[in-house]
DNA sequence: GGAATAGTACAATACATCTTGTACTAAACA
DNA sequence: TGTTTAGTACAAGATGTATTGTACTATTCC
């Protein structure tokens, strides 16, 4: 048996979090000093759903999940399997109440000159 | 002959900084991802004027030189020898010019949970 | 000149990071 | 059941970083 038929919920795959006191401003800074992961948060921002894992095409999927891995364990993503599907949003309440002005400040600065 | 003996102003010593063009917002947020660089910019931020290579106690030497490059490369800081000390600032308008509300915003988001 | 001081240069260590390739698992679908 | 699809795991390589120790340069002061 690989997987249960009947009609109950499946269980999700488990994904890891950070503990509140282990998502620090250094490891959100880190995170969102990256031009890929810096993208995927401004996108993610943009939208404000919950968006697929490959809602972007920037890089390579394994890729992907690597950054997607790196926000997740820095505090600044969610992210849920819905089948063979993973969709992805912003933790935005957790990261303006942790660091307040951080994130708009981040978001706000991008421009032409990167 | 080691050094000018005469009444004329000695050259002082030549630092290198970035061109405006290759300061970009993921190497000002890498800069302020480090917990000493953080600190320095927090410390300078606050002080306003000019301040001494050392007037933070926070790790060697060596390690100060070595982070205030690293500030200094990424367009964070300005620097200036005045005989054998050393003198650094912050870019604020600098960088309130190119990263409009980042640095307000970083230095906002600095409490408790680090 | 010579000694003391402020800061740097360089090497070494230990470790983290970004990216790609190959191979894999889990779910959906026929 | 077998196939396809979505995403992951793992290893490898190249590269970057934080820190310390030792040795050095540049400047001041005697």
């Amino acid at each position: 048996m690989t997987h249960d038929t009947s009609t109950a919920e499946a269980a999700p795959r488990e994904l890891w979090y950070p503990e509140r006191e282990d998502i620090t401003i250094y490891g959100v800074l880190a995170a969102l000093s990256d031009p890929t992961r810096l993208e995927i948060v401004r996108a993610l921002a943009q939208h404000d759903e919950r968006c697929p894992f490959d809602f972007l095409d920037i890089t390579s999927k394994q890729n992907l999940t690597h950054h997607f891995k790196v926000l997740r364990e820095a505090g600044l993503i969610k992210a849920r399997y819905e089948g063979r599907k993973k969709f992805v949003w912003l933790r935005r309440d957790l990261l303006d109440e942790m660091f307040p002005g951080l994130l708009d400040g981040v978001l706000g600065a991008i421009n032409d000159n990167r």
